[in-house]
DNA sequence: AGGCTATGGCTAACACTGTTAGCCGTCAAG
DNA sequence: CTTGACGGCTAACAGTGTTAGCCATAGCCT
């Protein structure tokens, strides 16, 4: 029943993975996830109860990869801005549907978030006030980097480096 | 024709900028919005061309008044930063609809983004490296406020000040 | 062996989305 | 008076998530 741990499951959850990733969030339907597994729509429901279920298992997936990427990335927060960035210019898609919306965290595993956020808070010797601005400041400046919100040719590594410079004081 | 300034033209895209205020940019529906005028989704079509006209329409709107509110808050960056958060959550999903996704430049005034963009800009005494560093902190620190991102009872305020504290510098 | 149940497919259908085609009344202008 | 633009309308299409209900297979229990 529900969404348990078979093997269908995780086929399910690997094709939406690879088709948020190719096609955006927007690619991720029902009949177009049916189709990469060879099924119909309708039998996805007898996985999972319905699609934010799924989308559900894909950001666990995207964060538990960035939570891996960030903390291999020990060291001052100049190296972990450089691989949140380098994450989220790798995988467009999925960062944007991972950090858009609100968090379905009852579908998330326990403690995934922190064990995300913690790399950062490290970098800043455990200030969270200062961890949750330069996250800000991370998070903004991909997105407004994904949605091509800055002028054309703007130099993007000078405004990381602005930031960064005036986070380290 | 086309996406004129005829009285109905601005008829609906008041309605429509009404319907995003109050249910969001999915609440904007052209058959919600015809209704609100009393007609059928159908006949939208002889006033814009699509529905992301209707939307850019929206969007240039929501701009104008966030420029005005910045252009109002003259003065250091903590002034304009308390404006810029506190049109955000006046307006949260006029502000979502505006800084999320592709701008449809083409669509827009123009000049209008660098006018929004300028009081930030003079803040900052003409740098563009801080400009864009300290935009992209405001915008992260408004997005993970209004997408709930934050842990409950996280002190935001707090992350404010230690942000603008290090761009201070 | 015989029967039960769970599993996991299927088709048909519903309500909703944006959008198009084509019809028609009103009204101003040549 | 006729012509044409304007701005409504209904019907319809393709695509979305989702539900109901049917059916074949496979394993288990008596």
């Amino acid at each position: 029943m529900g969404a348990g741990v078979s093997e269908r499951s995780r086929q399910i959850v690997e094709a939406a993975l690879r088709l948020v990733e190719e096609g955006g969030a927007e690619a991720l339907t029902m009949r177009a996830l049916a189709g990469r597994l060879g099924i119909r729509a309708p039998s996805l429901y007898k996985h999972f109860p319905d699609k934010s279920a799924v989308e559900a298992e894909v950001i666990a997936i995207a964060m538990q990869d960035l939570a891996r990427a960030l903390e291999a990335s020990q060291g001052g927060p100049g190296v972990l801005a450089r691989a949140y960035r380098a994450y989220a210019l790798a995988h467009p898609h999925l960062y944007r549907l991972m950090s858009t919306g609100p968090l379905p965290r009852g579908l998330l595993p326990a403690g995934l978030e922190d064990r995300t956020a913690l790399p950062l808070v490290k970098a800043v010797d455990g200030d969270p006030l200062l961890a949750r601005a330069v996250w800000a400041f991370a998070h903004g400046m991909v997105m407004l980097e994904l949605d091509g919100r800055f002028p054309p040719g703007a130099d993007l590594d000078g405004a990381w480096r602005a930031g960064l410079a005036a986070f380290a004081r």
